[in-house]
DNA sequence: GCGATCAGCT
DNA sequence: CACAGCTGATCGC
């Protein structure tokens, strides 16, 4: 292990395998064992631990081996550093100043193997530069920066988030910077899921300072009236005490342990923190004192009056600062409250939300994205890293991707996508891609097709290929190229490039590409002319609508706020703040619920197929709800036998969610569906309550049946009945092209047509189902309408939100007001006010089909259309 | 018998 | 679904 200095005179180099040899000699007593070679990093370790081409690992302490003496621990959380314990002697490990202290200190791991190394200051560590900069987390929490030496003298580059809140300011880290483009991002996906709402952080500590300000007044230990309790865990949210401390100017009580860590962490001396519990009212309490947390709240009142008691008070206030919480009320947070006790639930989060941890993506545009928080990251990656790493299509480097892409099929491997691991030998240190089973025969493999793909074919005489080659070609690209890609196109491309497999593809992807960002680029154009506020989930929404809100004893921000920054919300720039803030209430969690997904294109654009599953009958969208809301109004006389046994599984429902009798028979319905299970209820209920909501301005869940128009759910009804919206998900050979269409031959085809099929794909998880649908699709196209089969493969291919590659169309505003305009034979004019009215294309659809007596779907838009009206936004 | 891991609880 | 962490039971070398 030879220790590569750097060229760099001043950085500090490094070798963990002396620094190791040192050490364990030192901590065992023994001379230095004879430790030359490494054996292979075993193929179980998980890969969003271990930094390629090295043997780094971070935050993998129960993956220790005898493979690797460089170990890195991002911060002082015990599922990070859970392995880790007085006895470890595995390796190095490499954190921060802070973190090494409380590893020593805290945790009393033998100061020999942890190394500290300084914040924003690169050092050379086993040949790789390697830079700490601040996590935004806890205390001595880090992002990790590896320069990994590559081929050629280049570098390979890789972030490591640890568990990190975004915040702008990493925007403009100097070391940061210099990773824009970064081979991959270990990401922390703690809340990678737009159901997770949560604030700025000032904003919740305000909400917690401005009540003690207001509650607790000025303290004075003579006169004991009102405690205030605020639970935390061993390291994290001090930020929020600091922060009570200097606000409401007093000091706060922590009891020996959590002082003793507070001390390590350099607050000792501060003055800000008091073991005397009579110079304080507000004491820090563990973490579950008030109540259990998970899955989800459920206050402790009892303990609240012991402690009430106890310390002599007439009056306790327990903050407890969740994660997210599911509860975002329009003017404040949630409260729990029982005689003179009250539990404020804070969303104060240390983990950055869907919006911020997008923004890092984007503004880092890796070239992968390695979730590293989430079920199975360590074992089944693919299937939940794939999920995840859609969230940031179209925010990683797709070029670059698709170069690789393209390397790897030139190397003859098909599975190159998104995997990091290392695909070849020469990395720093040798020996080190054992991880895949061995293929004894990858090498010659690779010769093999770069031979015949490269040199083949015969450039003077391109085209004249046999059957067989022609064939063998075809599948080729088939494996290559997304399953819509007809042979007719593909044996295009073949032709184009002169029967070149590799240029082929690279044409294909070029062209796509090219489309794509031109579509991109004008849409965010239009909807910026549009909107108000993107992007920026810390930025205040223009035209006053903060201080218009309705927001009473404090000056944080109305919860609506950080809501209604989310998507959906774009059309409209005259919209007034009533209009938007109901708006967001009710449509904003119903999107998370139909496909978290439809986030994920950023706040920029509609997703039309959801705006036509919103105008057309909509079978697939909320199932549970709909069978819940039939079963609810016919059932409603069996309620009372059939629930009896889940009284006490209601009782406790309506107390967690803070409902009232009317609620009931809702809470029974949702228990019957789910067998009694109180967490998958609440899981549903708080999925649905928006949607269920419907116009409530409160945000109260009413039975949905009985907030309906009568009208408007018999329109659903006919359209539900005389609409076959599934036939395409027939088998092939069941399905008729020319018969179960919803055209006629000669016709032009309708969007109507692909909105279902993308409609139905949506739910389809099944590649060769989904395959199989579109398919169909094709079909009908090519045997009725030919001419629009390209249009179709166009809207098809665009890209459009996460999760929604190759499904679904996703265009401007004014697009869809246009369609609208179409759709519903009316004015863009009369579209706005009634827009501004509603508050939703949706509705405003909806309204114009009653004002126009609907009895029929509305006129299609047809394929061309779209497509045209696609290109004229160019 | 020991440490690592897990279930359950706070 | 997945904010932290402790404790005591269980697993396994």
């Amino acid at each position: 292990m030879a220790s590569s200095s750097s060229s760099t005179t001043k950085t500090q180099t490094l070798d963990s395998t002396r620094l190791f040899l040192t050490a364990l000699a030192t901590f065992s007593h023994q001379p230095n064992p004879p430790q030359l070679s490494f054996p292979p990093i075993p193929s179980t370790f998980p890969h969003s631990k271990l930094i390629p081409k090295t043997r780094f690992s971070v935050d993998a302490f129960r993956h220790a081996g005898d493979h690797s003496v460089s170990y890195f621990l991002s911060h002082f959380h015990s599922d990070h550093y859970g392995g880790l314990s007085p006895n470890w002697a595995k390796g190095i490990v490499f954190c921060s100043q802070t973190t090494a202290r409380l590893l020593n200190e805290v945790l009393k791991v033998s100061s020999l193997f942890v190394v500290a190394l300084p914040l924003d200051e690169a050092v050379v560590i086993d040949g790789c530069e390697v830079v700490l900069i601040d996590a935004n987390h806890c205390p001595g929490a880090v992002q990790f920066l590896f320069k990994v030496p590559g081929l050629n003298g280049k570098f390979e580059r890789y972030v490591h988030t640890g568990d990190f809140r975004f915040s702008g300011l990493m925007k403009s880290d100097p070391f940061l910077c210099k990773f824009v483009g970064s081979d991959a991002i270990f990401l922390d996906t703690t809340y990678c899921n737009p159901k997770f709402v949560f604030p700025l952080q000032e904003e919740s500590v305000n909400y917690i300072a401005s009540l003690i300000e207001t509650a607790g007044g000025e303290y004075k230990s003579s006169v004991k009236n009102v405690l205030f309790l605020v639970a935390t865990y061993v390291i994290g949210k001090e930020k929020i005490l600091l922060e009570i401390a200097r606000r409401c100017n007093r000091k706060v009580h922590v009891d020996a342990q959590k002082m003793a860590v507070l001390r390590v962490l350099g607050y000792g001396e501060s003055g800000v923190f008091t073991e005397d519990e009579c110079e304080s009212d507000v004491h820090v309490v563990g973490w579950n004192v008030l109540g259990e947390t998970w899955p989800y709240f459920r206050p402790n009142f009892v303990k609240m009056k012991e402690i009430m008691v106890e310390k002599g008070y007439s009056k306790v206030v327990g903050f407890v600062p969740t994660g997210w919480t599911y509860e975002v009320k329009r003017n404040k947070f949630s409260v729990r409250s029982k005689d003179s006790f009250e539990i404020h639930l804070v969303p104060y989060s240390e983990h950055s939300n869907y919006d911020e941890l997008r923004e890092y993506v984007r503004f880092l545009k890796p070239k992968h994205v390695i979730p590293t928080v989430g079920l199975d990251v360590e074992k089944l990656d693919s299937k939940h890293a794939n999920k995840m790493q859609k969230h940031f299509a179209g925010l990683v480097d797709e070029m670059a991707n698709k170069k690789e892409f393209l390397r790897g099929f030139l190397l003859g491997s098909t599975e190159v996508g998104n995997n990091v691991e290392n695909e070849s030998n020469n990395g720093p240190i040798e020996g080190m891609d054992q991880e895949k089973e061995a293929m004894p025969s990858d090498k010659d493999t690779v010769h093999m097709e770069l031979s015949s793909s490269l040199q083949e074919p015969d450039p003077q005489n391109p085209m004249v290929l046999n059957d067989e080659e022609a064939e063998k070609i075809i599948q080729e690209l088939r494996d290559c190229l997304p399953t819509w890609v007809t042979q007719e196109q593909m044996l295009d491309l073949i032709g184009s490039s002169g029967g070149d497999i590799v240029e082929s593809v690279s044409n294909f992807y070029e062209r796509e590409t090219e489309f794509h960002e031109q579509v991109i680029s004008s849409t965010i154009a239009v909807s910026e002319s549009q909107t108000s506020s993107l992007c920026d989930s810390g930025s205040i929404p223009k035209g006053g609508s903060v201080k218009s809100s309705p927001y009473e004893s404090t000056d944080v921000p109305s919860s609506q706020e950080y809501i209604s920054l989310k998507p959906r919300n774009v059309i409209k720039s005259g919209i007034s703040p009533g209009k938007r803030a109901r708006n967001t209430n009710n449509k904003v969690n119903k999107k998370v619920k139909l496909n978290s997904k439809l986030d994920s294109r950023g706040p920029k654009q509609l997703a039309i197929t959801k705006f036509f599953s919103k105008v057309l009958p909509d079978v697939q969208e909320t199932p549970e709800i709909g069978s819940m809301d039939e079963q609810n109004l016919k059932d409603e006389s069996l309620l009372h036998d059939d629930t009896k046994s889940y009284r006490d599984e209601i009782d406790q429902f309506l107390q967690i969610i803070d409902g009232t009798e009317s609620l009931e028979s809702y809470a029974a319905t949702i228990l019957r569906k789910t067998n009694g299970d109180i967490n998958e209820a609440l899981n549903i209920y708080y999925c649905n309550r928006e949607v269920r909501s419907g116009k409530n301005e409160a945000g109260l869940v009413v039975d949905s049946g009985k907030m309906k128009p009568t009208a408007d759910s018999s329109v659903e009804v006919s359209l539900q009945e005389n609409v076959k919206t599934t036939v395409l998900s027939l088998p092939p050979e069941k399905y008729n092209p020319t018969e179960d269409a919803c055209w006629s031959c000669g016709q032009r085809a309708p969007y109507l047509h692909l909105a279902r099929t993308f409609d139905l794909l949506e739910d389809e998880k099944g590649k060769i189902k989904a395959t199989s649908m579109l398919c169909n699709m094709f079909r009908s196209l090519l045997a009725l309408s030919p001419e629009d089969v390209l249009p179709s493969v166009y809207l098809c291919t665009n890209k459009i939100a996460a999760d929604h590659e190759n499904v679904e169309l996703n265009i401007g505003g004014s697009l869809v007001t246009s369609a609208l305009e179409d759709a519903c034979g009316t004015s863009r004019s009369k579209i706005r006010e009634m827009y501004n009215e509603l508050g939703d294309l949706g509705d405003v659809a909806q309204a114009c089909r009653q004002t126009q007596k609907l009895l029929a779907p509305p006129s299609p838009l047809l394929i061309k259309d779209v497509f045209f009206a696609l290109q004229k936004i160019r």
